[in-house]
DNA sequence: CCAGCCCCCTGTCGGC
DNA sequence: TGCCGACAGGGGGCTG
C-alpha cells in the first residue's frame, strides 16, 4: 500500500463513492467513538451549511461521539445532542493526525476538531467542495436520500419496483440519491458494464433479466469496492494515508480506448449526463 | 418526472 | 514557453 506523497497533485477523476465513505467511517470509527470535540481553531466557513459558521463550534465543543456511521456518501457522528453529517464529496478526507500527516503537511486543511485525548480530527479539502452539516436529526440531511444498496431491505423485488416507476436514461437514473443512494460516477459505469447494460438505455427499456443482473452487479461492484478499501485514483486516501486497491479492478471506467476485459472490443468514453461515461459498445446492449 | 444547464472550487492537462 | 479553456464530478438550484 503506498504513502501519500508529500507532493501528490492531481486531481484528475476523485470520487468518494459508498465503497470509499464506508472504508473512512471504518477506518476512524475507533478513535472518535467515546471522544468529547473541544476546540475548534481552524473552521472554513463556505464549507458549513448549517448552523451559521459563528454557532457551529460553539454547538460541537462538549459533545461526546456516540456512533459514527454512513448513509449514502455522508459521514455521520451521531452526537450527545446533535448530529454531525459530512460530505466529502470529490477532494475531502478525514483522518487523525497522529495517524497520517505531520502537522503543517498538509496544504488543504479546513477544519480541525480537537478531540478530548489530545488527537485531532482534521478535515482536509482542496476544492472546498465539501459540506458539513451540524442538525439535530440527521434525518433532517439524509432523509429524502434513495435505499442503501447493500442494506437487507434493497431486495431484488425493491430494486425492480423502483425501476418500474422510472423513464429516464439508465445512468444518470444511478447517480440519483434519491433513486439509490451512495452510486457515483465510477461505480455507476462499472455497474453497468458488469450487467452488460448500455448506459444510454431508457430504464423502462430493460427487460426483466437485464433489471436483475442490474441489481446484482450494482451490489457486486460495491462489495468489491469495500473489500479493497476503496478506489484512489489519485485524491481518495483511507484514514490512515494509505491508498485503496480497487482503482486496479475497473473494468470500464478509466479505460477508454483500451480493450474491454470480456470481448476485447475498445472501451468508449462519451459525455451522458455532463459526466464522462466508460462503457464497451460491443458487449453491453 | 426528466433533461439540460450553471455554479461551486482547485489543479492538471492539452492545444495553440 | 505561456496562456486559456476543458475537464475532473457530487450535488443544489433553476428552467423548460
Amino acid at each position: 500500500m503506498a504513502q501519500l506523497a508529500s507532493s501528490d497533485g492531481l486531481t484528475r477523476g476523485i470520487m468518494p463513492e459508498l465503497p470509499e465513505v464506508e472504508t473512512v467511517v471504518r477506518g476512524l470509527r475507533k478513535d472518535v467513538v467515546g471522544r468529547t470535540f473541544r476546540a475548534m481553531p481552524v473552521i472554513t466557513p463556505g464549507q458549513i451549511v448549517t448552523p451559521s459558521s459563528d454557532a457551529f463550534a460553539a454547538r460541537l465543543t462538549g459533545q461526546c461521539v456516540e456512533t459514527l456511521w454512513r448513509r449514502g456518501k455522508y459521514v455521520i457522528f451521531d452526537l450527545s445532542s446533535d448530529a454531525l453529517l459530512v460530505h466529502l464529496k470529490m477532494t475531502g478526507r478525514l483522518y487523525v493526525s497522529h495517524k497520517w500527516q505531520a502537522e503543517g503537511a498538509d496544504k488543504y486543511v479546513r477544519f480541525v476538531f480537537e478531540l478530548d485525548n489530545r488527537h485531532k480530527l482534521i478535515f482536509s479539502d482542496l476544492r472546498k467542495l465539501g459540506r458539513l452539516h451540524l442538525v439535530s436529526r440527521a434525518d433532517d440531511v439524509v432523509g429524502a436520500l434513495g435505499p442503501e444498496p447493500l442494506s437487507d431491505d434493497f431486495t431484488l423485488d425493491v430494486f425492480r419496483s423502483l425501476m418500474a416507476q422510472r423513464r429516464g436514461t439508465i445512468k444518470p437514473l444511478l447517480l440519483n440519491q434519491r433513486f439509490i443512494a451512495g452510486i457515483g460516477n465510477i461505480y455507476a459505469d462499472e455497474a453497468l458494464w458488469l450487467a452488460k447494460v448500455d448506459p444510454r438505455r431508457k430504464s423502462d427499456s430493460l427487460k426483466l433479466d437485464e433489471v436483475d443482473r442490474l441489481y446484482h452487479a450494482i451490489r457486486e461492484v460495491l462489495l468489491e469496492g469495500i473489500r479493497h478499501e476503496g478506489a484512489s485514483i489519485d485524491w481518495y486516501r483511507k484514514p490512515d494515508g494509505t491508498t485503496g486497491e480497487q482503482q486496479d479492478h475497473f473494468s470500464a471506467y478509466g479505460r477508454e480506448d483500451e480493450p474491454c476485459p470480456r470481448c476485447e472490443a475498445t472501451i468508449s468514453k462519451i459525455r451522458l449526463g455532463q459526466r464522462g461515461t466508460h462503457f464497451c459498445p460491443a458487449c453491453q446492449s
